[in-house]
DNA sequence: GTGAAAGCGCTAACAG
DNA sequence: CTGTTAGCGCTTTCAC
């Protein structure tokens, strides 16, 4: 900057004023623009430390997270926090914490480096008590809800995606719809369970418990879907995620049925891998791990800078954004992709 | 320091000498102790940016990396990076490039923030130009190798995993061990199934072509395995990951073979998920994104400080950390996790 | 041994 | 409209 007010005999105020659009008539356009002009020539980068120090404000978000890297969801979420913080201006500084152990030293950490704010995401154990800690912070929550309810938060419409995928069944002329679902405890599990019942209720048909199998993995799971196969011969299969969509695939070999003709099977995409290794292909509803990441980055920046957020640039995401209303918890509607493992669509 | 100066009745120079530990011999005892005391009551946190504004070192490592979430690798290497990071007193700055377009703009990004040197990941694709913009940073790469082979990097030691998995197969009595691989071509795929070979061999057997299968995925991946299940009838699987374990699984369950009893199967964790999945579970090789994080973290503050990495603090993972003595690329020597899919060992 | 002073690059209040 | 000045919190000569 001193060098630039040099070159064209202004000081660095001018400068300063300019090059952070603070000059509207403030400053002599004509000098204005040969501000901008030399700053470019001499490829002036700004430095975002010495303008924090000054300011207080450091264009980073901090993103809290437990076990960033054992679940598969979370990569999604951060690339779309990073994506939407990068469009905006701002940097994203990511710390993972085990459990309870170090997360108020992590969150300490980030607070000593001056983020501007926090996004706080727990995979999947949903309801959180906030930690302390970040009370006086500008907060989102992604894929997790405060139990006070009073913190912006967003998540999957997992009511919808069972509803959406058991309708898909529907249409598909399935007689018998079963629920592979999750034997542990989850908002997950309830959401998607009432999104199964109520699409065969608004089909005219009536929930039959005996078609319900919730399990959790390896062979306690396969013999459970074993058996309803032979208990109840579904012809139609909503399932939880795509791994319990295996053991589902698992017997209709064993049985000799096909998938996609004698059986047709809809999965939630968590592993991404199932989708790709399983054959026929699977139908599966998308988690919308980068659409939470980056509209909690969005609703963050507008409570940082108190702006509105309706005017942000929205990423081309295969599901929806939410809209920033103010509803809480935001709720992204999922999209389903259509593969073989479903017959087609009357 | 300003307050702890005055509660004192010392300037802030001495403080800032003490609370750096550079006091030794400058600042009496006394005094130093005093500060030290003042500065834990009234919780005094040293603010980096201003430090970084003085210094020109921000203790920030840019990791950058392509398609952070969309490979399920990524998370470990990063967890790891992390985790080294914090223990030295560094944070992660993270950002991901998609493919080649936005790179030079976040490398660009990073260093305006000031970051002190650059890990460089690139998934899968392992020789790789490095970007200009970094050449004057330094840099570490992970899982993958530059071309000139001057920059450090590390990678997984890929013979040595199919080595030791074949070798397993062997000790298992196994007696046609088949190789399920990958046709796209990979260091990963040349460097296994090298080591498939080379077991072999050790094991005073001949490599037979007949019992290789590179494949893809989906249907034809599973005709091919099929194939070679008629053909060759093997007892014994090494499965390039976790995805290729799953169709031996699936043709050995239409067959009627028992996995763990009428043959054996061994396979790379990619993806985690499956060896929860399977039945019964897989025995796997696996991967260590989480220490090749970890080793670049240390190696790549090293580099920055010029300063000897081997007294680092290792942490407690599956596989061991690497020694840091310069051979590059360095290799990770990965661990065998037994599960039930093959017979006891003799 | 310790303190005064300068300065990292930038912004903001105020004076002109 | 523009320049002067002060200062964000810290480190680092250099003089005492």
């Amino acid at each position: 900057m001193k060098e630039i007010a040099q070159r064209i005999g202004v000081s660095v105020s001018t400068v300063s004023l300019v090059l952070n659009g603070r000059d509207e008539g403030r400053v002599k356009t004509g000098v204005a623009a040969e501000v901008r002009r030399t700053a470019k020539e001499l490829g002036y980068k700004s430095n975002p430390l010495a303008r924090s120090l000054r300011t207080g404000k450091t264009r980073i978000l901090g993103f809290v997270s437990e076990e960033v890297a054992t679940t598969p969801y979370a990569g999604g979420i951060i690339l779309g926090a990073q994506d939407a913080a990068s469009r905006l201006g701002y940097m994203l500084l990511t710390v993972n914490t085990d459990g309870r152990a170090n997360e108020d030293d992590e969150i300490a950490t980030l607070k000593r480096y001056g983020v501007d704010g926090f996004m706080y995401a727990k995979m999947s154990n949903r309801y959180v008590d906030v930690p302390a800690a970040l009370g006086d912070y500008p907060l989102v929550l992604v894929d997790a809800i405060d139990r006070a309810g009073r913190i912006p938060s967003i998540e999957p419409d997992e009511f919808r995606i069972a509803y959406d995928a058991t309708m898909r069944l529907v249409n598909a002329e399935c007689e018998r719809i079963a629920y592979i679902g999750c034997s542990a405890s989850m908002v997950a599990q309830d959401g998607r369970l009432a999104g199964y019942r109520r699409a065969l209720e608004d089909a005219g048909r009536t929930f039959d418990e005996s078609l319900v199998a919730n399990v959790l993995n390896n062979g306690p799971a396969l013999r459970a879907v074993e058996e309803l196969f032979d208990r109840r011969s579904p012809d139609g299969f909503f399932c939880f995620n795509d791994a319990r969509a295996w053991y589902v695939y698992e017997c209709a070999a064993r049985r000799g049925l096909e998938i996609g003709r004698d059986i047709s099977v809809v999965g939630v995409d968590n592993h991404r891998i199932f989708a790709e290794t399983l054959e026929p292909q699977l139908t599966t509803v998308e988690l919308p791990h980068y659409e939470m990441g980056y509209w909690a980055a969005c609703k963050l920046v507008s409570l940082i800078e108190k702006r509105d957020p309706s005017g942000f640039e929205v990423p081309d995401t295969t599901a929806p954004l939410p809209p920033f209303d103010g509803a809480n918890p935001a709720k992204v509607h999922c999209t389903l992709i259509e593969k073989e493992s479903v017959r087609a669509r009357r």
